[in-house]
DNA sequence: CTTGACCTTGCCCCTAGGGCAATGTCGCAC
DNA sequence: GTGCGACATTGCCCTAGGGGCAAGGTCAAG
């Protein structure tokens, strides 16, 4: 009869995992001889190849323990079992391809869209810079508010195609080197309450949702250089005058 | 600013993992708001999404963390994760199709020859009982001798090939269903004993190496039937008075 | 003011075993 | 019979990648 390690070694586990199945109960415990030691039939080789075999295939022991009552049923079993694992080679390929993209940069962490809006942006004359802080934007738009980023996005993508409202956008950006007390600050400040009020009357898309939007930009802007920040409070000002409904966080907890 | 909740439902993880990445220092831990919760930017979701593809890939927590520094170590290290990857999907591949033939009832335990032979045996007139047993007895001499075990089962199909040999084994198989008492196993064990001092002298192989291959059979054929057990009996004590190398264990430890 | 949904840390649980310790046993060599 | 190396026994702690719960703090709404 076959000691524990003859069983392991044969069948190509360590005796440890052989233990384990006794004390889950996969694999009956055999008899001892004189000294304790467990003495294995062949029959226990038999059963022991077949777990080892579920193992393998991902089957959780749990489960391997449960599966060997009537035949139908472990017929049934192994074919679910045979159906996840074509799921999961499925789902390594998957990964693989995702894992190719990764290295070859082209990681989607937004939709397709605003990716694709984001990439025609350079052709635009926008500054790397200026896409970097829209790219974190958004971002954080679909992370906070999933309901109303399209409805956002679709908004932004569209005011694009106008060319006076474009233009505005370009301004604000190479805004970010400009000096703090430029005049041309101002002129921009006014030019874009303006055009804000024009499309939107009071009630900007989603600033009745939450603060966090307008707080967002300005830190994201603020950090970034004086010019933008300059701008930014020069918006601020003349939009509250107007009556604009921007709730203003006054505390602390949104910083960085 | 992204609260974890947010941030983990973005990514699509739960907030646990989160912090599990910030206790392993996968992903930095960002700065605290004034209750001290964490506010995550931008830049986290684009580090979580790259962690979990990583993870994803099977890549270890412990691995990823390293993994960030040269561009061309992390190329280096994205094509052996590829690789691993192509490997796991054949692996899965193969358990499926061994899968498939333990679902088709095709499972190898013993070397391929073997299975063979065995499979040869009910055309010769076998029954299963003793194929039954002859497969037990394959299996646990692969496992306790796999150097001789080869030598000893071409000796065995060899023997077969001889149709006076072949007789003497169909004989003992069907003398499971004798009388112990039928002075026919008398006469058998006669034959048997004649048969293997012709063949072997007295020294057969494998004898020289452990006395559990002979004490196996004898208690494999002992628990099967009180015919069998008388046969096994009378050809030990004339092999023994044929000055037979029998080393025959006397203590208990190899019951069952 | 309460309620429910969040957040915080800390703790134990899981799988499938690996690895170690302390101890017992076997078979071989001297 | 003594020693040695290989093997066995049980029990305990460890791993990765979190899950789940407890006990508490926070936040916005009704």
């Amino acid at each position: 009869m076959l000691t524990i390690g003859q069983l392991a070694r044969y069948v190509g586990v360590s005796t440890k995992t052989v233990r384990v199945y006794h004390a889950k109960g996969l694999l009956p415990e055999p008899e001892r001889d004189s000294s304790g030691y467990r003495r294995y039939s062949a029959d226990a080789v038999v059963e022991l190849v077949r777990i080892r075999m579920l193992a393998d295939a991902g089957v959780p022991l749990a489960r391997i323990r449960e599966l060997g009552s009537t035949p139908e049923e472990l017929a049934d079993a192994l074919q679910q079992i045979d159906a996840g694992l074509t799921a999961r080679i499925k789902g390594l390929r998957d990964t693989q391809r995702r894992l190719r993209k990764l290295a070859a940069g082209e990681i989607r962490i937004l939709p397709a869209n605003v990716e694709e809006h984001l990439a025609g942006l350079p052709a635009l004359g926008f500054t790397d810079r200026w896409i970097a802080m829209e790219r974190d934007l958004w971002i954080i738009v679909y992370a906070t508010h999933p309901d109303l980023a399209d409805t956002l996005f679709q908004d932004q993508a569209q005011s694009l195609t106008d060319p006076d409202l474009r233009n505005l956008y370009l301004a604000a950006d190479h805004a970010h080197d400009l000096d703090p007390d430029d005049p041309a600050l101002i002129e921009l400040a006014d030019r874009i309450v303006a055009a804000s009020i024009q499309r939107y009357g009071t009630e900007p898309p989603g600033s009745d949702a939450d603060p966090a939007i307008p707080d967002l930009l300005q830190n994201t802007l603020n950090a970034a250089s004086p010019g933008w920040q300059r701008l930014d409070s020069l918006i601020r000002s003349r939009m509250a005058d107007a009556g604009f409904t921007l709730r203003t966080t006054s505390d602390d907890s949104h910083d960085g």
